[in-house]
DNA sequence: CTTGTCTTCGGGCAATTACTCATTCTTCGT
DNA sequence: ACGAAGAATGAGTAATTGCCCGAAGACAAG
């Protein structure tokens, strides 16, 4: 019917015409329908295939007076150089509603600068949903690297891949980490670190001037448990040591410290970029991870935070 | 039953938490109104309004909404009554790529419909690629007619022929013009006009309902001089005296206006049908058109166009 | 304290949208 | 070429949303 150029997916090309005509000019499905000459129930679904395919984005400006306020406390109490506090919705316990689009949005901004940055990322599912609500923006200036490896148990690539999510968006230089998360011993680790593929990243993360990382809880149903980098002794061990959480892959106790050998003796990650001269963003909410937030927040392991309003009263209040 | 009554503004908070629920968290005014704790009518005003407010800012991320866009600000500026950009094909300098398919669509769906229609049709490469583009509909109810002729200078009726490629592919009755594009004298051209073989399509051309012409530009290889309608002598005057492109032969200056004299007193086309009455859509896209189309926009001599996105920018830039 | 006006609220209804299901059309595989 | 599996389609229907209107409350002037 609608014969359009091809290039693959000509539906999606009228998803959008679509979805442009219901969003942006206000038409009605009917009105759309004629428009494209489909039947209503074509054109409502064009408009839902276009919302579901992420053709869509939806943006708030608004700055919630309660959030703001909360975002103040949190960044006085904690010297924190960047807070954001989005909405909760009390119904949903989803750990990256909302704050998938704030993140995006603020990662947009960062790249938006003529300067060339170096921007840092780790990994994990929040982080992923993240990108996915980034819009495409060409900034050849930048550089962006992943602190963390991003080979899976079973020898794939294919975890939480962040950077590579990130590198198609933007068309900046992509510094991935050919590597696992944990290596199998202490010696390994210095071996694959030792890899030319492995040094530039290394050495572009100590001077990343921008970072964004996930924070992941060490309870039962920690994602490097669940997604398979460490065992359930190792878990268990991590645990008993008092780890309450990790960012890409070092494990802290509830102050914060870094835990003493274990796991941390072969975490293949680069360390954390320093809080003095960059900033380090921590993305994360969610009663489980709250106490991982706080001790992150408490030996300032990260100078930044993008959280739900929830959360962060939680924080404030403990 | 609000909470705060501070002496900001604390209905545009209660606007964008509400807007954020809805377009983001994606709930329904019910579940709104009962987490907010307002009726189910003030939350969907607080939708409202955080939409007239502009909090809420939808973005489609796709090549289409681009030329969505551009079409709607084309259309504004010049009043036409039909828009239709195509995606541009950044490595491809054709001047009918794209454009084809979506003409082709264009007829189609004008000739789908039920009541009796008067189509009009140019000529040209573009012209011709769309009608290739098309699939065969049977539509006896409409007639088909070329606004200009179809005999080459050499004698032979092989130019682009539109109208009979068209004739083929739809069972509707043809008008063809057996005319030579530009007659030898203003003399020629009223004899040939008043031959019984010429009268009916010249008739039918001045109620045409629908009207699609290309538009050629007058550059050193003017579709006009390289098919050998005009003489590279002729072609020079024509530029001399302003000429920027011509529709069915009919050449104008880069304000629109026919050139007086020269080549037009011999044009043995039949006039561009009237832009009050009916809709007369130019299809062309390119650099070198880019005059052309300038030109006939800002007159008027069409009011429907389709081109493609690089196009319909460099319009808009001008 | 009363009155008039203006704003806001909620009920109700019409319009719009989302979803389900049976049917038709495509597209493969044999 | 035939038939089956799967996708797309359109009708019907339930859910959701937008809007008009009368009523209640707020506020200023008299």
């Amino acid at each position: 019917m609608n014969g359009r150029q091809d290039g693959g997916k000509p539906r999606l090309d009228d998803a959008a015409r679509a979805g442009w005509l219901y969003y942006i000019a206000g038409n009605t499905q009917d009105q759309i329908a004629a428009k494209l000459g489909v039947s209503r129930q074509s054109a409502q679904r064009l408009v839902s295939l276009a919302v579901s395919e992420g053709l869509v984005k939806v943006r708030l400006d608004h700055p919630i007076a309660n959030c703001l306020d909360l975002a103040a406390r949190l960044g006085a109490r904690h010297a924190l150089d960047l807070v954001e506090i989005v909405p909760s919705d009390p119904g949903s316990s989803s750990t990256t509603l909302g704050l998938a689009e704030a993140t995006a949005a603020e990662i947009e901004r960062r790249l938006r600068q003529a300067e060339p940055l170096v921007l840092a990322i780790g990994t994990g599912r929040t982080l992923k949903a993240a990108i996915d609500q980034m819009s495409p923006v060409d900034c050849p200036q930048h550089k962006v690297l992943s602190l963390t490896g991003n080979i899976a148990p079973d020898g794939s690539a294919a975890y939480y891949n962040v950077i590579f999510a990130l590198a198609e968006k933007i068309s900046a230089r992509a510094f991935p980490m050919p590597l696992p998360v944990i290596a199998t011993s202490p010696a390994e680790r210095e071996m694959l670190h030792g890899q030319p593929m492995v040094r530039p990243t290394l050495e572009l993360a100590a001077r990343a001037d921008v970072t964004f990382v996930g924070i992941g809880d060490l309870g039962p149903d920690a994602p490097l448990y669940t997604d398979g980098f460490i065992t359930e002794a190792e878990l268990k061990t991590l645990q008993k040591a008092g780890a309450v959480g990790e960012i890409v892959g070092w494990a802290f106790d509830r102050e914060g410290r870094l835990i003493e050998g274990l796991t941390n003796d072969r975490v293949a990650s680069a360390p954390i970029p320093s809080r003095e001269r960059s900033l380090v963003v921590a993305v994360a909410m969610g009663e489980r991870k709250l106490p991982g937030i706080r001790a992150a927040l408490s030996r300032r392991l990260v100078n930044g935070l993008i959280t739900d309003e929830r959360t962060a009263e939680a924080l404030l209040a403990g």
